[in-house]
DNA sequence: CATAATTTAATTGTAAACAATTATTAATGC
DNA sequence: GCATTAATAATTGTTTACAATTAAATTATG
């Protein structure tokens, strides 16, 4: 075999991993703009996402469905508290769970982020076929990385 | 419309963006234990990568292909450089750029890198076909996202 | 019941990531 | 030739991210 061909799989082009990750970050900087306009940066807005639907969520939650842990998740929060848009308070039932609640404020904000998704979508040019596509594949892998 | 349906859009599990988010973050974290044992971080793997093949580069040569800035390279070059693997040195032609040299070391790692690449495989379930649909999709909405 | 094991968040330390700014060098226009 | 503009890295400040550890509360076990 000759050299270039036995180091072909260490080229960047034939990484699968790069684009996602490449994607990724430049995703979320393309939301950027959207919202800041919301004074939220991504991590913040995937976990109102949650917060919006639930109103109420934990930590240990939040993490699970955010794939984030407390390190990432306790600054996170404080700081959403410290902009009003969620509660953190212990549970009088288990005193290690951490129950956030979001705020009015909080829930005034989802009327403003309706225009992120489809303000979003114009940037991301995939027509709907292709985008089931690629959800569902994402999902498997994401599934198949867990096990 | 009702509630639930005008809210629709900013669910999480209607989002393409939280997929690709989570997947690439899961996917690097996998790599962990690999690149620990070459002791690298992803990021210092993918520049390593491009010198692997190149054996030459400068900042803004490695940041346009990795997608990364000045910000984010510079430590990461020094701190490759700490590690032996890369040299950095300014251009005589061109005192702003900074010309960045894989070292003898750097090289050698390269053999002991060539097994990451079919581990990871085994990690991230795709047949081929899909493999291939997925990269074309990513580098598509890369594409899509720079213009 | 008392101790051990488990669960849950928080903390600590390191690296990544980027926006905005700064410093230096090179190229361009007049 | 000199001033202006552009290009290139580096720096600064904030947030993200996670591994590893710690602290506290709860549950399980002998």
């Amino acid at each position: 075999m000759s050299e270039s061909q036995k180091y072909d799989c260490l080229k960047l082009e034939n990484q699968i991993c790069f684009p996602l990750y490449a994607c990724a970050k430049e995703i979320v900087r393309k939301y950027k703009p959207f919202l800041d306009k919301l004074d939220l940066t991504y991590t913040q807005y995937i976990t109102m996402l949650i917060l919006w639907e639930k109103k109420q969520s934990n930590v240990k939650e939040l993490g699970k469905k955010l794939y984030l842990d407390s390190g990432t998740l306790t600054p996170l929060l404080k700081k959403l508290e410290s902009k009003g848009y969620i509660s953190r308070q212990r549970s009088e039932r288990d005193e290690r769970n951490l129950i956030v609640t979001i705020t009015d404020d909080g829930m005034k904000l989802r009327e403003r982020a309706l225009e992120v998704p489809s303000k979003m979508e114009k940037c991301v040019c995939l027509d709907k076929e292709q985008s089931v596509m690629l959800y569902k594949m994402l999902y498997q892998v994401l599934d198949s990385l867990d096990s």
